[in-house]
DNA sequence: GACTGCGGTTACCGCAAGTAACATGCAGGG
DNA sequence: CCCTGCATGTTACTTGCGGTAACCGCAGTC
């Protein structure tokens, strides 16, 4: 019976975790990332300690809630990318699924895009020069994630390890920053947006032609 | 005699917040973005209360500072731009002076893109929804800057107003994702990194070749 | 029937943002 | 000379949140 109690337990526990991070989910939803813990630990109908219980403090849960947003992300954006289509084709499909997900969810991307609060860990001690961790871990994994897919599938020459990562999270800034913006103005479709990004990586940049009146960009 | 003794009392003023300036930026130097005000006003010689009459709350003192720093910034990124040089070496200075700054003083950095806390002046009673504001400030304003340029110097033919800015928040967005991921990890030089971006403004992702043994890119 | 493990709660600590109310120093005007 | 006005500064408080300690009650087990 030991076996089937401790299994048992351990799958009503992961079910509670779930439960917990569907409320948390709500919650976050609602009020954004500043979701006190006290809200939701009244969503889900329970008390504070039992959420440090499950989750060990704030950070730990938003990393969990995070971790689950983030995957499902990124599991669309890799099958736009594996899709069968030439090359423009599926750059295009993969920044119009990512801005198809900011724009469905904003609230959802707000939260995984905040990178606030966080003192780090315990880097108490160090106090300072702790740079380059203050980016959303969203941002990072796709980065990383797009870089392993230029690696693999197209031939960089020399150096072509390090000159892939940094056109993966170039090309990820890229679209987040421009997502960003075009999600607080507005200023044009989802289609005009995505084939302005498509055409800026596609060397427009280089071939576009001086005004008669300008020095030149 | 009242206008003189009003503007005595007004440059007073003025000059005592640049003090208290100067001190904030010393501890959020020291202490990083979540310095308290406790910390900043002891830093100043002085007690909460004052900072509070000078810059209203928290947010009114970070915008102060981020603005002072950004203003800087732009300066520079702006006399990279305007250098007399061809279109390719203006680009790849613009970058590189983004990236030499953000490698010298890596505090201000992160203090800059640190969009945290800030309920954000009032929005309370809208309670969510206002989604797009939570980017930093400086990439929003070094968006909209190099917009302007480009929109200035450059032929983008019908829609270019849209254009431009898509394309001033993308090359931003992609110089700051890769600053900050470089920043972390420091995976190659400075100039390598600026070369890397640079060929992938000049679309260089278009004529790679694909690898042999993959389904392309 | 006492023992133990677990889900749960109340009640507290520490700390930071923000504020109210009080003190002090210094113009000018009767 | 004293009183008023006003800016500057302080102490001492409130509120709210993250995080924790200590206690409660109820399975099941020997």
């Amino acid at each position: 019976m030991e076996t089937t109690h401790r299994t048992e337990q351990q799958r009503s526990a992961d079910q509670r975790r779930r439960e917990l991070l569907e409320a948390a989910d709500r919650v976050v939803l609602r009020d954004g990332p500043q979701a006190s813990m006290n809200a939701i630990a009244a969503e889900a109908g329970i008390t504070k300690p039992i959420l440090y219980r499950h989750f060990g403090d704030k950070g730990g849960l938003y990393r969990a809630l995070a971790t689950r947003h983030t995957d499902a992300l990124l599991a669309n954006l890799r099958s736009a990318l594996d899709a069968p289509a030439d090359r423009r084709r599926r750059v295009e499909a993969t920044l119009d699924t990512y801005l198809a997900a900011i724009e469905a969810r904003p609230q959802v991307y707000r939260f995984l895009m905040h990178p606030s609060e966080e003192t780090g860990g315990g880097q108490q001690p160090e106090h300072g020069f702790d740079t380059g961790r203050h980016s959303a871990p969203v941002l990072r994994r796709m980065g990383e994630e797009l870089a392993r897919v230029i690696a693999e599938r197209v031939d960089l020459g020399p150096d072509s390890e390090v000159l892939a990562r940094v056109w993966g999270h170039g090309i990820v800034g890229m679209m987040h920053a421009a997502g960003d913006w075009w999600l607080g103005e507005r200023p044009c479709t989802r289609a005009e947006l995505v084939r302005g990004l498509a055409d800026l990586l596609w060397g427009r940049l280089e071939r576009v032609d001086d005004r008669v009146d300008s020095p030149g960009f």
